[in-house]
DNA sequence: ATAAAGTGATACAATAGCTGTACAATCGGC
DNA sequence: GCCGATTGTACAGCTATTGTATCACTTTAT
């Protein structure tokens, strides 16, 4: 598998798709969201080229180009033969224990190259945001709990790859958003830091830029950071049952919308301007985008 | 001279690519780098020349110029070149410390952007392992004793992007190595395993397959992942003064070699087959490199 | 010694890319 | 047939990329 970079003139030619008609698709629809270099131009993944032959086929179908991200997202399969365009979803669900199973035992023998490959698989099956949600994440729950030490050997090891996934993910998408600016922080001592990892793609993938703070960072060093890095927004995540510094957040600029998630969520705090997120990551997320309704274009 | 060491219009014939060009290649994205006469003139290995048909595929097959380091890096896992010391010169220090002071000013506004884009010209200018030991280690090393809350929060931001960055290039490199396999483990709080990552970068460097497992790692659990996933040494790393379970080694299969890094080699551990390794980086991938000279290769 | 070739720096032109707006063809519903 | 929504494309006004030309020197080789 040859992993290359491609300029949109290249993907036109391979497709055949017209550069304007691959702007318009992705202005439009969001259909294909390549990298881009710093200056702005798009740059292609083979995975994106697999996208766009997907979507010619269901074109050719008759499919409207306007459905064609619902129905990709909805998984129809890469091998175009269902009968029943109908959701799969039990079909999915047995898709989704495999590639978890399947990740497990890697993981259980210490095996990053067969990790890596079921994610490629997943990857260019389902959407990021869904592979995150129904396969990293629960692969990550499934070892958190790990009693044994030979579950614990496996955790840690599983822990690095995650990170290293995740991170490399959210250091690739985050150059090009442009909403809200949001410091995403925990208080908590370091360690497990992927559940921070995921709220942050998942704010990345609406249309936050983030600045993550990942570790223990104390309450002066995230009021510093709140003040020098000019967000918009601070989420706080933190799984300790009571506020470290007593019953008042820390210092943030005047004004600043503060986001509270995980245990921090049942802070009793007396600050205006705190928004307790509950929920899974996409719920979170929910109740920050709500704050910002209206205030930004997210 | 077994090696041919060619003129730049030697290569020009020979590759078909215009002088001015590969000068501009060198210049502009660190393509190719020759080494050079002592008055400056480019002399190019056959090396050069492999690299440079590549890069032609590369063209034909669409990808621009100016991505074209990326995916030949993504390929080519290791670029050995050992003649460190030698070429030092006076406008290199200059040149890396303008990087590190760039590079600290755009943490202290935790400006990452920034900080990719001197990270990709330090990489243009340097091999990764120079700028490994001469940028990134120096960087982690002059933040790590931060004081005050503005510094700390701007170390932990640091650390975030360090690790994002590096723990990228392992996974990237980690696939093609062959040497003996390595597991690198942290006994200690996690929080800042910047130092364990540029050691197996730099193990990576020199052929060996690593298994990180970083964060705090129980004994019983490291010797779990030491039985199940057949390492040919075990790397501890810790800066504890004393081991954690009192006098004697973790548990680890018969024969296997370990070695001690950090405050660790201090340990006075009654177990064979310990090798205790001090000095920087390099200095103790020596050491390891010693402990298997003659039984792999590397 | 003199010509040929190399060096960095700067500049330039041709091509290609970006965003945003506009427009025309097409399609489904009434 | 009419109307509005959909969708591919065109164009304008910029910016970016990239191969090459040129200049003023320096180095090398005959």
């Amino acid at each position: 598998m040859s992993k290359g970079l491609y300029p949109i003139r290249t993907i036109s030619s391979m497709t055949g798709v017209n550069p304007v008609t691959l702007r318009a698709w992705e202005r439009r629809y969001g259909l294909i969201r390549p990298e881009r270099t710093p200056k702005g131009h798009r740059l292609y993944t083979e995975r994106d080229i697999d996208r766009i032959k997907q979507i010619l086929v269901l074109l050719d179908r008759g499919i409207p180009i306007s459905q064609a991200r619902q129905v990709l997202d909805a998984h129809e399969p890469t091998t175009p033969e269902p009968h029943t365009g109908a959701g799969t979803t039990e079909a999915d669900e047995d898709v989704w224990s495999g590639f978890l199973t399947h990740m497990r035992t890697a993981a259980s023998v210490y095996d990053d190259q067969t990790l890596d490959e079921v994610l490629d698989e997943a990857l260019s099956l389902f959407p990021a945001i869904q592979v995150q949600r129904r396969l990293l994440a629960p692969l990550h729950r499934r070892l958190a709990a790990a009693e044994s030490a030979d579950d614990r050997a496996v955790h840690a090891f599983l822990l690095g790859w995650l990170r290293t996934v995740l991170s490399t993910r959210l250091h690739h998408r985050s150059r090009r958003a442009t909403g809200p600016r949001l410091l995403i922080a925990s208080q908590d001592t370091p360690g497990d830091d992927i559940p921070l990892l995921l709220l942050a793609l998942e704010a990345i993938e609406r249309g936050y830029r983030t600045l993550l703070l990942a570790g223990s960072v104390s309450g002066e060093a995230l009021s510093a950071a709140a003040r020098d890095s000019g967000p918009e927004g601070l989420l706080l995540w933190s799984e300790q049952h009571a506020p470290p510094g007593g019953v008042s957040a820390p210092a943030v600029p005047e004004g600043l919308p503060v986001f509270l998630a995980g245990a921090a969520a049942q802070w009793r705090l007396n600050a205006t301007n705190t928004t307790a997120l509950e929920g899974d990551t996409a719920q979170m997320l929910d109740g920050v985008d709500a704050r910002y309704r209206g205030c930004h274009t997210v």
